[in-house]
Order: structure tokens, then C-alpha cells, then sequence
DNA sequence: AACGTTCTCGTGAACGTTCACATCGAAAAG
DNA sequence: CTTTTCGATGTGAACGTTCACGAGAACGTT
């Protein structure tokens, strides 16, 4: 384990020179003869020399790395979003620790110590929201440390927030069902003390109302976004109420209403028309094909750290509070459309 | 963006005394008088001083940081290997840099240059690897820097390698469509320069050889890990062969297959009988439910994490080339079992 | 009463870089 | 030929911490 490093003092005596005019060539600072300039470089490519990001950040005190936390690592959105984060983090030069798994009592994605010891420069929370009044997270966060969250306590003072068009999301989804002549519409939302949840269904109630129908409650299911809950809210509706369309709020729990449609027989989209939310890969898999609402889970990732980095470096960013669109993509499950066969390429 | 930084110098001042004593009640070395030690502790606490990771990183040498490596973040089987091998590096006292997305020509993904400056201790590659001759991966990583990978470039001299029990796991779902009665049985693998295409198929071939049956190249069918590409491999199958099972060497591929069989109006399990691999945790929701092989992807990257670090200390670890266990996990689509609801919770 | 121990704490150096400034030489200007 | 100017390079300090020493005080020992 004797990793015995190479400094830029060993560069220098390779070439003949101090120290500090290396420095000069590894930061193109200050004139440099043209001649040293490729002895230096010389003496570096054969020592292999890498300059030490740890001492320069102790100098500089910046160390370039972004922290990247989230709540649930292997679900499909949150994935993309650090997916995409990660990216433009790197394309701007910035590396990014990424933590995530463990929750809070909340609910809430817990942020590590060694986050802050390790002088990140920047905190992108990536976690779906809980309601206002569940802020244990920030508590734990320096408040000097810029902060940008996904669709999470938006306009808390200190903190930037980008997210999707859930809202107008939710109306489209319920619009294009009542196109289709759909009159009993249910839904079935993600916890309802979540941002998302709140919103999406918002946009159900908005679209019900602006073709003059109450939102009956009896229509309204609730789950915590996994199939499993999706199955069971579908059941539960089932049992409870008729209706003729289903407004799933997010594509996991829509695979789970599908199952609990087709176990209950009920053809869809003859007897059930069903849209759903996200647009995940599998889903033109589904049975049959979903139609869902796409969230461009990847460029919000890119959004939210271009946003992120200007914020560290002072430069006043306009993509605060940015909601990027959420499109409907019509496939089958709704019976706006002939069946066509999958595409040849996923995501 | 003035952050004036907290010192141990501050916290000496504050409390009377030189940095360090200080230092020495951070790193409970050495003596120091139980009424001194709360003083101190009193003035780290009112300043809010936290120890700087970077200067302690200089001396020390240390950084205590691991590099994560994927090619594909967003596919649930590297994601979790990933989430598995974060938090045990945190419960380690690591943090992990995770970098991936990037792919070079060969599909191996691509080394960040930052990542060695920024004196990661060591690098795990979560990717499920091509074949020998493609290593072009390895010739940007430094020769002495500890090296973990999962199922790629086994016995290679100075990497580590973990994995999951591909061939056995191949073997199991074979085995069990045989006892099921089925003899003309099509498989549907991964790319076959990958390691895991291959493995999973040598299963395959072994089961059958076993019984006594011959592989027939008809049956044999390839794609690309995605479900468009089960999807193509199954229609293909259907045009050119007759088969009543078809094990696919991964559940989204099986899904895509699902599809295929549908549209072509082929009854899963009736007609065909379909086994997957991966127990991806949407399995439950497919139509029919599928039976798959399970792969433990968390504790494989838990199992990678605590290897790699082993490694960095320089500690022998016995987890090198260790195989997970692969079980099979039976559900409705190989048409052993009566149908059961599916468990009320995922993952 | 003188001395060795044991506690407790402080000083100087080092980790690998960059920054601010000083120095040196030579070319340009008078 | 002297002075100015500027290009090229070197020196000291600093970033925040730990490590290897060493020093003083309190205590007991003979």
C-alpha cells in the first residue's frame, strides 16, 4: 500500500526547474518559455505526474464535487435524474458524491456526515417531496451550502427547486380521458402529503371541473407508488365504485391496476381506459402498451445541477422554479389508438 | 460565497488553549484533562467547527473515498449493485464518487480522468463486462489502484472480481422447465461476448445435456439486454422454430418476449412457458407473473464494496471471485403453480 | 531536599499546491 | 553607455490538519 506519490517538486527536478514554473505550465498561468514549457511537459508525461486535487482544493478551497442525495436510489425517475445530473456535473467539471438509501423517520432522504466534512460545494436533494410542515432534512445542512431540490420544498427561502409540470401532467392525462368521452374518472395519487401527489391530482380535479363535473370522492384512490399499492388502491375501487377510466399516478402503481383489472376481468381499454405517469422504459410493454404522461427525468437531472453550479458560483441562474413539460404519450391502454407494435429501441 | 471557514485554530483560541490539544481531543489521541477536553468540545460545538476532510486528507494521505463506475445507471440490476456498495462504503466511513452514463466504442464504460486526481482510493466497475480481448477500460486506471468489478474480466491479475452464480442460475431455470415435461426449450441471451450472456447460456446448455438432449442452434436466440430486443428475439424464434418453454436470460428481454407472445396469440404458461432472470421487482405484475431467477444484486454490491475496501487496507479478503446464489423464484408464467396474488410489497 | 515519573500541553515541521512578490537578465529606449 | 522595461523564473508564505518532539507542572520517592 505504499503508493508512493509523484509531486510537482519531482517534476521539477526532472526538468531542471523550480517548482512554481511548473505550476505556471499546469495552470497556463503567468509566461512561460516555449522551450521549458516542453521540457516540463516532458518530465510530467514520463513521471506520470497527476496533480493532486486534494492539495489544490486546500488552497483554492473549492474542491469542485457536488452531493448528490436521494431517497430511493433504484427507482427508475430518481435514477435518471442523478443519471442526468451526474453528467452535466461532469461535462462542468465537477465529480459528484452520491449517497442515498437511507430515509428519515419522514420519509426524507438522510444526509451523511461526511457529506459536509468533505467540503461539497453544492447539495442536490433528489426525493419527490413531503409536505411543508417535514423539514428535519435542512436542519442538518449548513445553511450557507447551496441547495437545490427536485420538486421539494419549493420557495423555502435558501433553497432552489426545479421540477416537472405535474399539474398541467395531471389535467392532460384527465383531459385526453375526457375526450374520450370518460365521464367516471378515478385516480389513484402517490402519499398524499407529497408535492407530486398534490399537484398531479390538482390537475385531475382542474380538468374535471373545467368540463363542469365535481370530483367525487369515492373516485379517489391513494398509494405510496409501488405496484403492489397500485394493485391494491385498484381493488379497493373496484369494490367500491364503477367507473371507466383510471388516472394512475405514476407508472409502477399503473402496472399493479393493470394486474388487479385483468384478475378482475375487466378489458382494458374496452371496459377500463388507463393512463398513467412517468413514461418508464418497460411501459410500452405493459398489457396492454400505457399510455402515460412523460417526465424528461434526465434533463431535470441536467437542469437541476447546471442550476446547482451556477448557484455556487454566484452567477444568478433563471432555471429556479423551472417546470419542465410533461407531454402525454398515447399508446394503448386508453383506446385513443390502433395498436402498433413496440418501438425497436427503449428509454 | 464567502465562506469563511471554521479552523482548529479558531477552536483553540476560543477555548485557551494551542490547535493541538485540539487535535488531539478530535482524534481522542493521547492525554488530555477531562476538564480542558469539555472546554474544547464546548467551543467546537459553539462554533459549529467541523474538521476539514481535505487538510486532513493531505497529511494523512487518505481520502477515504471509493469510485463507483457504471456504464448504465438507470437499469435497476446496476442500481442497486450500486446502492448495496454506497451504503456499505458509508458504514465504512467511505463515500463513493459514482460516475457512469459515459460508454467508450466497445461499450465499457468510460473512466472520468478526475476520478484519479481526485485520489479515489480505490474503483469498483459495475458493469457486466464483454469479453477478454476488449479491456481497454483498464490501461486509464493506475496499475496500484485497487480494483473490484462484478462478472467482468474474472482471473485478470490485479482485479478483483465478484459475481452471482450466472451459470447455476442458467442451469436452475432450465432444469426446472425440463422436470415441467417441456423438451423443446428456447432461450434468449444477452450480448454473447458478455460474460453473464455467456454463463447463463453454459447453464443452459448443461441442464440440457444432462437430460440428454442436444442444443439446437434454432433455439438460440440473442439480444441486447432491452425489451425491444426480447420482443425481436421472440418473434423470431416463433417464425423460424417451434418451442412450448423459452427462458430469457433477463427479465426485461422478458417482458419484450411476453409481448411477442401475446400479439402472436401464443397463452403464457399454457402454450409457452416463459422463465426469466433478474427478479427485477416489477416481476409480480407481469402477465402472467413471471418466474425468474433471482439475482441478489444489493448484497452483490454490498459484498463488492466490502471487498474493495478490504483491499485499500490491505487486508486478504476471501470475497474474491466469490459467486452469489441465484434461486429460482416461481410465479404463474411457467405454469407450475396455481396463481397467487402478488405480495403486498415490492422490492 | 534533590530527583525521576507521569500528565498535560505547546512548538516546529510536513503534506502538495497556488499566490504574491522578489529577482535576474536581456532587450529596448534615452 | 546608462537607464528603463519587460519577460522569465525563483522564494516565502499560506491553506488546515496531524505527527514527532520537547517542555513544564505536579507528584511521589529516597
Amino acid at each position: 500500500m505504499k503508493r508512493q506519490r509523484v509531486t510537482i517538486k519531482d517534476v521539477a527536478a526532472q526538468a531542471g526547474v523550480s517548482y512554481q514554473t511548473v505550476s505556471r505550465v499546469l495552470n497556463a498561468k503567468g509566461e512561460v518559455a516555449e522551450e521549458t514549457r516542453v521540457r516540463i511537459q516532458a518530465a510530467i508525461d514520463a513521471l506520470e505526474y497527476r496533480p493532486s486535487a486534494i492539495a489544490r482544493s486546500l488552497v483554492s478551497q473549492r474542491t469542485h464535487v457536488l452531493g448528490l442525495l436521494t431517497a430511493d436510489f433504484s427507482d427508475y425517475t430518481h435514477a435518471r435524474i442523478i443519471e442526468g445530473a451526474e453528467m452535466e456535473a461532469r461535462r462542468r467539471g465537477y465529480l459528484a458524491f452520491v449517497s442515498g438509501g437511507e430515509r428519515g423517520p419522514d420519509g426524507e432522504p438522510l444526509t451523511s456526515p461526511l457529506f459536509t466534512q468533505h467540503q461539497t460545494e453544492g447539495l442536490l436533494i433528489v426525493y419527490h417531496g413531503a409536505s411543508r410542515d417535514q423539514y428535519t432534512i435542512f436542519e442538518q445542512i449548513p445553511r450557507d451550502l447551496p441547495l437545490v431540490t427536485i420538486g421539494y420544498a419549493p420557495g423555502r427561502p435558501g433553497v432552489a427547486t426545479v421540477g416537472v409540470q405535474n399539474v398541467e401532467g395531471g389535467r392532460r392525462a384527465t383531459e385526453h380521458l375526457l375526450r374520450l368521452g370518460h365521464r367516471r374518472i378515478a385516480t389513484i395519487s402517490g402519499p398524499m402529503q407529497m408535492y407530486a401527489s398534490q399537484e398531479r391530482r390538482r390537475g385531475y380535479a382542474k380538468a374535471l371541473q373545467a368540463t363542469g363535473l365535481d370530483v367525487d370522492s369515492a373516485l379517489l384512490g391513494e398509494g405510496d407508488w409501488s405496484s403492489a399499492s397500485g394493485y391494491r388502491a385498484t381493488r379497493e375501487l373496484l369494490a367500491r365504485t364503477e367507473f371507466t377510466a383510471l388516472f394512475v399516478q405514476n407508472d409502477r402503481m399503473a402496472m399493479g391496476a393493470l394486474q388487479a383489472l385483468r384478475e378482475q376481468g375487466r378489458r382494458v381499454p374496452d371496459e377500463v381506459a388507463v393512463v398513467g405517469f412517468d413514461d418508464i422504459p418497460s411501459t410500452p410493454y405493459f398489457d396492454p402498451p400505457l399510455t402515460t404522461v412523460h417526465q424528461p427525468t434526465y434533463e431535470l437531472g441536467e437542469l437541476a445541477a447546471r442550476l446547482l453550479i451556477d448557484l455556487i458560483n454566484g452567477q444568478p441562474s433563471s432555471a429556479d422554479l423551472t417546470r419542465l413539460p410533461t407531454p402525454l404519450v398515447v399508446r394503448r391502454s386508453c383506446g385513443a389508438e390502433a395498436y402498433r407494435p413496440p418501438p425497436s429501441s427503449e428509454r
